[in-house]
RNA sequence: GCGAGGAUGGCGGAAUUGGUAGACGCGCCAGACUUAGGAUCUGGUGUCUUUGACGUGCGGGUUCAAGUCCCGCUCCUCGCACCA
């Protein structure tokens, strides 16, 4: 396990000479064998003795080497847990691997481009175990029994029997929708890959395509996923969560065209219905063909040609110009009969609500632009209060409140954002559903997951395609549908799997035909979006979940991890805890009951660590260095933990030669004549220290305030150096103070906790202790001291006894000679005490002869 | 443009409800021990014109007292950004 030069356990003779250094190389690897010798972090999940805790952090991409980001992200994290664990909590802290995804897969087809073959499993079993054994000389407390492996068929294969019971009950469906294609290496690229426009790889314009795929109907959950009433997050991801599903309630209203086809528009406002002087139609509308004139046509035809060659992306590269053509088609305002224009404009998205609008360039920016644009009619149809706006004038539309004008029998009515205003507007969306004209629609911005992946390292889509019998879900008993490993990856990046002929060819369960499995593999957030349960589990093949092991330990109590998935993984996996509960395995619907977003470390340049840029940081050579201990610490010690920041190692220093003085406090023999007897006062300030210690250290745990805990530890570990003596040594205080010490610091560096509590006589291991707990009485003082301030600056300082009244504090104060020097001749016209804390004379000057 | 967060010594950062600004550490300076020191230990270290004055991005305000509260700005980071 240990790879880094082992040395013997230190029998040296040389001891007695020459004080033993600390020598963490010697140290951590022992510790760490022993401690998995012991199964010291085995995790009962069947003991109820103690309460459970569940600390998970967001698993990592098997990329093949940790750097100082995953460090970052586990040891606060594994000092938190070990916290929690000396708190007297049954804590599970799992770790896993994030396992399918486009880097092996990639890595292959690079590697076939040069004529090798390389197999992405290879690839990241082999990448999984090279973390595995970094992530071990971290000293963490991860239960390795409990590893996930998301691209092993024991994992992978609930992926499909979830996908499937998901297809029952229609979460899970086929429709059209658009990926980015690269033409010359004929393939489907993610987002990630398309870098402005381009495929990463050929550089070719990519293009919009429209392919059969599979989604899940996460929209089905919208209005409960925006419930977070009882969840402890960061706003900040609430916020992001809540703008992505974007909620918007309105109205749809009925447009006709002349030849009286139905147009239907989504509108915030329906009050402005009045004002709506043209419509407009995305270019993929199913409309716009049967809309568009003679004359009109080859304009209207290339523009669709055009916007479809564009993805969603550059469309709004390209600013905000707006671009638009009239399809020489006409509607009818069916508020008041009016013949309006119908356009088709790449601003209006097919993607959202119907795909089409009504202009209302009065009172909505985007729709003005495009009026002016194009010379299309302004009619102003809400007026604000004192104001009368005139369409042709107008330089900005008018969104605030108002009262509704030009619009018929509503003439008169208020509305806006107001209490009053909403009356208005629901009062024009129930007369519109009376007349049949239109009805009261509730749209959201989120729309559903694209889970197809034309890819190869995934979970393949467990569904087949009979000719007779259709789409056919391949039958539970026959999961999992095993990825085919002798496969040949083409330059080209087309998945395997399309010409895999033993793959695609299958029976029909329904018929006993020939059936044509899916191709698609699904999308690696379905990984993620439930691997926390099955850390319970990793092993189970007869279930997704153990419903018993679920029940006891999930929710989990506290999650960590980077704000980069505050959206899309947090979202997906409040859905599936969502399905999940719906499917009966789990008994809740939130996942992650507390969250917390560590902060990133960035390269020393301040940027993104990244290869290309060739700024990350492995800390591997300072593990060498310094040990894992002193990494570990520095990193909790160099600022708050949400806050990250730019990497610079020179601080690491000052830790490591702190854990050499707390090393020498214990190890080293204290100079000094025995017989000496020990002060009163020594011993009672020792004792202060000590627990002054442990409430401050608890309180930053708490709030995961690593940097200021460490600083607490160094605060006390200077006061012990300078209190250290022979005599002092024999006390029981001194023998408090060194256990105290060790314990908490045993959640932040745990290899030299461990090595001093042997060393202070214990037999057992440090991190089998429990937190010390505070003692108020050791905390009080005899004295205080008063800062004493004249009409607000700082003059002097006094010490009091504790109970002094504020009287003598008072005539203390003033008897400060300095303090004496400000008041003399002045008029003392107020005088302020703080208990305990300062006192503030306020004169007023003298006024000089 | 909208929303959120931030700005404190040469550097990373500390500062309950407003109550001694700069904890802790880095760096730097001086000293001790040393053949040596990039080891260790001790002391010092916000700035300046140093009996004192000035200092928490800038300008105002409230208060006996403001890094902290209020008003108005600047800059930085992050998120969203034609979502009807």
């Amino acid at each position: 396990m240990d790879n880094t030069s082992p040395a013997p356990p230190e029998a040296g003779p040389r001891r007695e000479r020459r004080p033993e250094r600390y020598d963490p190389q010697a140290i951590e690897p022992r510790w760490r064998h022993a401690w998995a010798e012991q199964g010291l972090y085995r995790v009962d999940l069947e003991d109820d003795a103690r309460p459970k805790y569940y600390f998970l952090t967001m698993y990592p991409y098997p990329s093949g080497d940790l750097h100082v980001g995953h460090w970052y992200a586990e040891a606060p994290a594994d000092a938190a847990a070990r916290y929690r664990r000396m708190n007297g909590y049954n804590v599970l802290f799992p770790m896993g691997f994030d396992a399918f995804g486009l880097p092996a897969e990639n890595a292959a087809i690079r590697a076939a481009r040069e004529g090798e073959q390389v197999h992405p499993a290879t690839l990241t079993y082999e990448r999984i175990g090279r973390m595995v054994t970094q992530f071990e000389q971290m000293g963490a407390m991860f239960d390795w029994s409990k590893k996930v492996v998301t691209c092993d068929p024991v994992y992978y294969r609930w992926n499909q029997w979830l996908f499937v019971k998901m297809f029952e009950r229609g979460l899970a469906y086929r429709k059209e929708s658009y990926v980015n294609w690269d033409p010359v290496d004929q393939t489907v690229l993610a987002n990630e890959q398309v870098i402005d426009g381009r495929g990463d790889r050929s550089g070719a314009l990519v293009e919009r395509r429209l392919m059969p795929q599979w989604h899940f109907k996460i929209t089905a959950y919208a209005d409960e996923l925006l419930d977070f009433s009882t969840l402890d997050w960061p706003e900040k991801v609430k916020t992001m969560q809540t703008n992505w599903i974007g909620r918007s309630e309105g109205a749809e209203v009925v447009f006709r065209t002349e030849s009286g086809e139905p147009i239907t528009v989504f509108t915030t406002r329906p009050d402005t219905l009045w004002g709506a002087t043209f419509v407009v139609l995305a270019p993929e509308h199913p409309l716009v063909e049967r809309v568009t004139s003679a004359s009109q046509r080859a304009e209207v035809e290339a523009y669709v040609v055009a916007a479809a060659a564009k993805s969603e992306i550059d469309r709004q590269a390209e600013g905000r110009e707006k671009t638009g053509v009239f399809t020489g088609g006409h509607a009818v305002n069916p508020v008041n009969g009016e013949r309006v224009q119908i356009w088709i404009a790449d601003y209006v998205l097919m993607t959202y609500g119907t795909g089409s609008i009504m202009a209302v360039p009065a009172h909505d920016e985007r729709d003005l632009q495009f009026a002016r644009t194009f010379g299309l009619p302004v009619r102003v149809v809400v007026q604000p209060p004192g104001a009368s706006l005139e369409g042709d004038t107008l330089a900005e539309a008018y969104t605030g409140d108002g009262v509704m004008v030009n619009s018929g029998r509503f003439d008169g009515t208020p509305t806006g954002k107001g209490e009053e205003g909403e009356r208005g507007i629901a009062s024009v969306i129930a007369w519109l559903e009376e007349e049949g004209l239109g009805e009261r629609k509730v749209t959201y911005r989120l729309r559903d997951w694209l889970i197809s992946r034309q890819r190869y390292w995934g979970t393949p889509i467990p569904m087949l395609y009979c000719d007779a019998c259709g789409i056919v879900p391949v039958p539970l008993d026959q999961l999992p549908v095993e990825l085919p490993s002798d496969v040949a990856f083409m330059p080209t990046g087309q998945s395997p799997l399309t010409t895999h002929e033993p793959f695609l060819h299958a029976r029909c369960p329904a018929c006993g035909g020939p059936a044509r499995r899916e191709t698609d593999t699904m999308d690696g957030f379905m990984d993620s979006s439930w691997y926390w349960f099955r850390y319970l589990s990793p092993e189970l093949t007869s279930a997704a979940v153990d419903k018993e092991l679920v029940g006891r330990w999930t929710p989990v109590d506290m999650y960590t991890g980077g704000v980069e998935h505050s959206i899309l993984h947090l979202l997906y996996a409040r859905f599936f805890t969502k399905v999940l509960r719906d499917l009966g395995l789990v008994d809740h619907g939130e996942p992650f009951q507390r969250l917390f977003n560590q902060g990133m470390i960035l390269g020393e340049d301040n940027e993104k660590m990244s290869k290309s840029r060739g700024n990350v940081v492995n800390p591997d050579h300072l593990v060498s260095e310094y040990g894992a201990d002193a990494v570990r610490t520095y990193l909790m010690f160099i600022g708050p933990w949400d806050q990250g920041g730019p990497w610079n190692f020179q601080g690491i220093e000052g830790v490591a030669r702190f854990l050499n003085r707390v090393w020498g406090l214990i190890v080293d023999a204290p100079a000094g004549d025995p017989a000496v007897k020990v002060d009163e006062h020594v011993t009672r300030d020792l004792r202060r220290a000590v627990h002054t210690a442990i409430r401050e250290i608890s309180e930053d745990f708490e709030g995961f305030r690593f940097n200021t805990a460490v600083a607490e530890l160094m605060t006390l570990q200077n006061a012990m150096s300078k209190a250290k003596s022979a005599s002092l040594a024999l006390t029981p205080g001194w023998e408090e103070a060194c256990r105290v010490l060790v314990t908490l610091l045993a959640p932040i560096a745990p290899h030299l906790a461990e090595e001093l509590w042997q060393r202070l006589g214990h037999a057992t291991s440090v991190h089998l202790e429990s937190w010390p707990e505070v003692d108020e009485s050791a905390l009080t003082r005899d004295e205080v001291r008063y800062a004493v301030q004249v009409n607000g600056k700082l003059r002097g300082e006094v010490e009091v006894p504790a109970d002094a009244q504020e009287a003598s504090v008072l005539s203390a104060a003033k008897a400060v000679p300095n303090v004496a020097k400000h008041l003399d001749g002045a008029e003392l016209v107020r005088e302020i005490v703080v208990p305990g804390k300062l006192v503030n004379l306020v004169v007023k000057p003298a006024a000089r002869a």
